[in-house]
DNA sequence: GGGTTTTAGTCAATCGGTTGACTAAATTTA
DNA sequence: TAAATTTAGTCAACCGATTGACTAAAACCC
């Protein structure tokens, strides 16, 4: 051997339909459209095996440009986040990635931390680099979104949020998130109850606000609901830490997310407040890492991963000429209950 | 107005370059070169403004197909993840995302859960969807990674990993971390540090575990290492239950991870272990979570987020025909000094 | 066995930009 | 003022796959 023909030599020259074509001594469209099981592809048994064997020998893969090209479509949607760092959004990522997986649809990022809001849509969409967006957000306005959405015509849906003049969004029962967690803080007793929410101009934290309130008139107890305007620990902190420096304290707290319950936990055990002896918290949203707090943290599981998995369908069936549509996730939210909001034996 | 034309009628037909040059009465290849700034392109101010004009009014964006197909680029790399539900890896995902942003590439999103592992590297790389390729795992095995990776000759890079036989990489000072949290432990009269390590054929491992030992042996402390299979929050919560049911309990404990921490501090917890009086404790990475655990997690800061950024940096200059490298981003990890850790006056 | 349908496959236009080569006019130079 | 150079812009060939229209041969039918 004189030479090592295995030298990491330029770039392996890809092999087109055209190499395969020449090959298997066939046209390239009937390549084309053997790869494809098109059914207008009629081929000998023996023809067929020829063409693809070709394929594997050259290891042919289609180029993805010429088809989006030519097909118009992209087999890619976009996914807008505020922020990668949040592991609120995880949950959502992963059901939409292993939808858009199942199905074959590529998952393109982009982040709209502020600012390159507008480009991130704009270059997206009008590029054509994305046949579809989903955006999640629970920060961004009303009328940001509204504008951003309804200009472009195309393909947009909302998750876990849901703005009046766009009409296609996946959410989830916040509302009896709420009140499951509303009903069972008010066991042991319970006369009064404070629930912490996000920004009053989304809608999410409305509905969660919303079921927490019926729920507890419902229940009998007296309550109170604090506004604040964002979703994160710090904020479940500085509102635990006011709250617990009054004389007279909640006998449960509900958070209308996992973030703000460990931060409220933070607050009460800076403030010498025993939970769950002298108060009761349930937060929104489950995670693995409210069974490690302490105490572990009680929450409401919300089928987040199932509300992207139901966006990516939404979307998809809005690109096949679907109607937008504003859905629910049937699945329900589920309690689980920590150390947290438990009182009896255990 | 007999008929409003804002009806949400059909797709709008969206301008193409010819468009562009009908509008502005010049040739298609003009548009093209003044649209991308390139020196060749010759053409009176008033040309050009007429170019720029059209390009506006028609709201004209370059297909990206279009331009993949002839430009034979794609403008956008993959990043494969073992699980986005990792908040590990949300300051990485964050590094590559914003860096793309910057230089103008798309991030492909890929997971590599255990199965679909070899369809996405694949798919991505030779249907050329994607540039180049970033690769984070925390476990897959050397030698899949290996094959994988040499197999395809396009551009790929590891983060945080370090696989022989590829030679292109990104990691941290993860020894130097590792140290630095020995060093803070070691003080307070501390004799005897165990410390808690991730799968043992994964390079990423074995640093921290060596600066782990180095550093114990360094500053005279007994030290025991224990290795386990995977990084999450019950690896630390198991060995910290084992490790404190015994007589003798070590006076500090190094978590390679905060998720390893977090477990940790449930076991203590759970074992009735008080820290920091008992025991004291840093974990590596630092995360907003460490500062609202309870006790509040002394961490290590790795620089993940410049890990990301200069990750896409080496993979681009490798797209650009570099030769790949092995390196380490040169920011230091920070240790950031909590409760779990601190035993002086507050 | 002649006409019809089916099968097997080919032809060629097309998707929308990009880019090297080229031309004609304008400007500079000698 | 003629020659050389620069400027302003056009031409046309791609990139690689898809797809409607088409043809030639084979199979079928009565």
């Amino acid at each position: 051997m004189a030479r090592n023909s295995e030298l990491p030599t330029a770039k392996p020259p890809r092999a087109t339909i055209r190499d395969v074509a020449r090959i298997a001594k066939v046209d390239p469209s009937l390549v084309s459209r053997i790869v494809n099981n098109d059914p207008k592809a009629s081929a000998t048994l023996a023809t067929r095996k020829r063409v693809l064997d070709a394929v594997e020998e050259l290891g042919y893969r289609a180029n993805s440009a010429a088809r989006m090209l030519k097909t118009a479509r992209t087999q890619m949607i976009g996914l807008l986040l505020p922020d990668f760092s949040n592991p609120m959004y995880s949950a959502i990522i992963s059901g939409v990635e292993k939808r858009c997986e199942e199905i074959g649809y590529g998952v393109l990022l982009g982040d709209h931390a502020e600012g390159n809001s507008e480009k991130t849509f704009t270059d997206l969409l009008e590029s054509g680099q994305v046949d579809g967006l989903l955006i999640a957000s629970g920060t961004l306005p009303d009328s940001f979104l509204k504008n951003n959405i309804l200009n472009h015509h195309a393909s947009v849906v909302m998750i876990n949020r849901r703005v009046r003049g766009a009409d296609a969004s996946v959410i989830v029962k916040d509302e009896l998130g709420a009140e499951l967690a509303v009903q069972h803080l008010s066991q042991y007793g319970t006369k009064t109850i404070a629930g912490i929410f996000g920004p009053r101009n989304v809608d999410t934290a409305q509905r969660r606000k919303k079921g927490f309130e019926n729920a507890a008139e419902k229940f009998g107890l007296k309550h109170q609901s604090i506004e604040v305007s964002s979703w994160g620990m710090e904020d479940g902190r500085r509102v635990g830490v006011e709250l617990l420096s009054k004389k007279i304290l909640p006998d449960a707290v509900f958070a209308s997310t996992i973030m703000m319950g460990i931060g409220f936990l933070r607050a009460a055990h800076e403030m010498s407040i025993k939970i769950p002896e002298d108060l009761r918290v349930v937060a929104l949203h489950d995670s693995s890492i409210a069974n490690y707090l302490t105490p572990s943290l009680s929450t409401v599981n919300l089928p987040s991963t199932a509300m992207g998995a139901q966006a990516v369908d939404l979307l998809v069936s809005m690109m096949n000429g679907g109607s937008p549509r504003n859905m629910v996730v049937s699945d329900l939210p589920t309690l689980t209950i920590r150390e947290s909001s438990r009182l009896d034996i255990v």
